[in-house]
RNA sequence: GCCCACAUAGCUUAGUGGUAGAGCACUUCCUUGGUAAGGAAGAGGUCACCGGUUCAAUCCCGGUUGUGGGCUCCA
């Protein structure tokens, strides 16, 4: 006698082992059709699973989220079954779920185009109306070796021989086609109902570049028709709020082909900028930094001590005058240590914090260049704090907390935080790693956020933090970073006379907040869809007239605005009202004046806010009390 | 850098082996209108660049550059 224990508490009893089918056959068909996987006391299993215990069981179905990735995972077995059938020389590789769906990696002689794209979606599509069943074997390892040699699949072939000799080999079958997979599927093909084939990329294989470039193949699944429109519609939503996109409708910046991965600010795009900048500025000065400006172009040399000319120099510009090696700075470290190293530094100028908006060029490889997110030349609200191993901790956690007061102050609330600690190789002692690590986790503790562990990721010289944002897309982009760096001031000579006298090596923390200020623009824009808060705001005001003989008094508005500091535009055009209203509605512009009769008769203004809500009218100075109270609060949207 | 796709007016785009069309924007004129598009006329294109095939190339072929989607990389 054998006991299965249900989610809603009830036993079952069976003579013997029951399979996952059997046991949900026994509560019910309806359920037994809807049934895509079992999870046996907690682990993901086939339908086809034989219970060969006391245990509880839970049926897995397409309500659960277990659910959608048996399906996706399935699907991924689909489109490489279709792949083989229409293709037969292709080989196969490995088919994953990824978020949103999955893929396939296949070898194929030549690249898959969108119409064998399209027939491949539609042999799936045959194949799942022939609802095969999907069967579960273990096989030998020479046996398995045998049958993909018999096949034709080399890769694998190079798989089997990957796997640790002690593991049992799973393989899944449907129809003529079988695939090497640690499972669980869906019982037939006929449960894999709405899916579709998004693009055919190239990846190399095992992700190596060093490696021959596989054709993936991307795809989605969904339970239902609707998830599936739903989705693409989200991602059609998404693309519209395309930073490149935007950049046009609102007129921000430009990049041309004179000047790959390098930005043309425009006046709306800088105003954004410089408000961003002036902010960053005015935050790090009242937090005990000290803004500096390091030269552009700096001695090869001064690479060579810091280690990047060895490791980086194919990605430096340089350039050579008067018979002397010059690159355009990748980064600015080396530089504030020669900041720190003019005069003799005593412990008692610790922690030093030495910032700078520091443009730096990098030759990113072409296929990396991302609109504002992957560029050339870049600028980082850098600083690096030169102090002692025992103000780590006190620095580490400050600057967390500035960051968090930052991100809040733009409206983000989605940080994804990392940290990275001791990789094999490195420098420094394991009792400083020791403390530096620690330091990094009590900050992150303290912030009370969830971060996650990327054991042995940590730089040779140092342990980090990483802030990454989301573009709407989902792409990750790295901004804010704390490196607690132990090797770069020795290399470079800095030191520091302690209170005993002697002479020491400084820790030198790198950190940026926003990271690159280009990076950290293209995802505001992403984020806000071009509607900016009213303090970044290119154009924060605009007043219009309703007819001629209001111009005088809408440029004596526009004056008093702009001599408060107020980004503020005038439009006089020869046009109706609505159009005007309907223009800087469009281009989110956060305040809208109208100036007619009645406003100038009674020295008012009428305010509507880009959302459409008429705030009636007020004097200029109850406008402006209003505007500054937006700004000085980081309002996000009104 | 690698794989695939793409490049037409300021923007969004249609289109064809035989001298390129639209909407919006722009210019001029009419209109002076009170909270999301008033009307008319006009101007605007070396069809990314270089080469080849052809009587003829924006279109077909090759190359270059750039962009997009991935992969790799990211001090």
């Amino acid at each position: 006698m054998l006991l299965i224990k249900l989610p809603d508490g009830k036993i079952l009893p069976f003579e013997k082992p029951p399979s996952v089918e059997e046991v949900t056959v026994s509560i019910g068909p309806g359920l037994a059709k809807a049934a895509l996987a079992g999870k046996v006391n907690g682990q993901l299993v086939d339908t086809s699973y034989v219970i060969n215990q006391n245990a509880s069981l839970a049926i897995v179905t397409e309500r659960d989220p277990e659910g959608l990735e048996v399906i996706r995972h399935s699907c991924a077995h689909l489109l490489a079954q279709a792949v083989k059938a229409l293709f037969p020389e292709a080989e196969v590789t490995i088919g994953p779920v990824i978020e949103d769906g999955f893929y396939y990696d296949f070898a194929y002689k030549r690249a898959f185009t969108e119409e064998d794209l399209s027939a491949i979606e539609k042999k799936m599509a045959e194949l799942a109306s022939l609802d095969l069943k999907v069967t579960r074997k273990i096989l030998e390892r020479e046996e398995a070796i045998a049958l993909f040699q018999a096949k034709g699949e080399s890769y694998k072939v190079k798989i089997i021989n990957d796997i640790p000799g002690s593991e049992p080999l799973s393989f899944y079958q449907q129809g003529d086609f079988v695939d090497l997979c640690r499972g669980p599927h869906v019982p037939s093909t006929g449960k894999i109902k709405v899916f579709k084939l998004m693009k055919v990329a190239g990846a190399y294989w095992r992700g190596d570049a060093k490696n021959e470039m596989l054709q993936r193949i991307y795809g989605t699944a969904w339970n239902h028709k609707k998830d599936l429109e739903d989705y693409l519609h989200r991602l059609e939503e998404a693309e519209k709020r395309d930073h490149r996109k935007l950049a046009k409708k609102f007129d921000l910046f430009h990049i041309q082909e004179e000047a790959p991965g390098m930005v043309f600010w425009h006046p709306k795009g800088w105003a954004v900028y410089q408000a961003i900048e002036q902010y960053i500025r005015k935050t790090i000065n009242a937090h005990g930094y000290q803004e500096v400006r390091t030269p552009q172009i700096v001695d090869r040399v001064l690479w060579e001590r810091s280690g990047h000319w060895e490791k980086f120099r194919e990605h430096m510009f340089t350039l050579r005058a008067e018979s002397q090696d010059y690159a355009i700075k990748p980064m600015n470290c080396p530089c504030h240590v020669q900041i720190f190293n003019q005069g003799l530094k005593s412990y008692r100028d610790l922690p030093l914090r030495l910032a700078e908006f520091g443009s730096c060029h990098r030759n990113e490889p072409s296929g990396a260049l991302h609109g504002l997110m992957r560029v050339r030349n870049f600028v980082q609200d850098d600083a690096h704090i030169f102090c002692t191993e025992a103000q780590i901790q006190a620095e580490v956690a400050a600057f967390n907390r500035l960051l968090f007061k930052v991100y809040e102050d733009f409206g983000f609330k989605d940080l994804i935080i990392k940290l990275s600690t001791r990789p094999v190789l490195r420098v420094g002692s394991d009792n400083i790693w020791d403390k530096a690590e620690q330091a990094l986790e009590v900050a992150l503790k303290e912030s009370g956020l969830q971060w996650e562990l990327a054991p042995g990721e940590g730089a040779f010289y140092g342990p980090k933090i990483e802030y990454s944002c989301k573009d709407s897309l989902g792409r990750v982009w790295q901004c804010g970073t704390m490196q607690v760096d132990f090797s770069t001031p020795e290399r470079l000579g800095a030191h520091y006379i302690a209170e005993d006298g002697s002479r020491r090596v400084p820790v030198m923390l790198h950190r940026a907040i926003l990271g690159s200020l280009e990076r950290f623009i293209g995802i505001l824009i992403e984020e806000t869809g071009g509607t900016f808060p009213v303090w970044l705001a290119p154009i924060q005001v605009v007043i219009m007239n309703i007819t001629d003989a209001h111009a005088t008094f809408v440029a004596e508005v526009t004056k008093s605005l702009q001599q408060e500091g107020i980004r503020v535009q005038e439009d006089l055009r020869n046009e109706k009202i609505g159009f005007k209203i309907r223009e800087h509605t469009i281009q989110r512009v956060p305040y809208l004046l109208i100036v007619g009769e009645r406003e100038v008769t009674h020295n008012l203004v009428a305010v509507r806010t880009r959302n459409g809500i008429d705030l009636g009218s007020m004097t200029v100075k109850e406008f402006l009390n209003r505007l500054s109270s937006d700004i000085i609060n980081h309002v996000v949207d009104i």
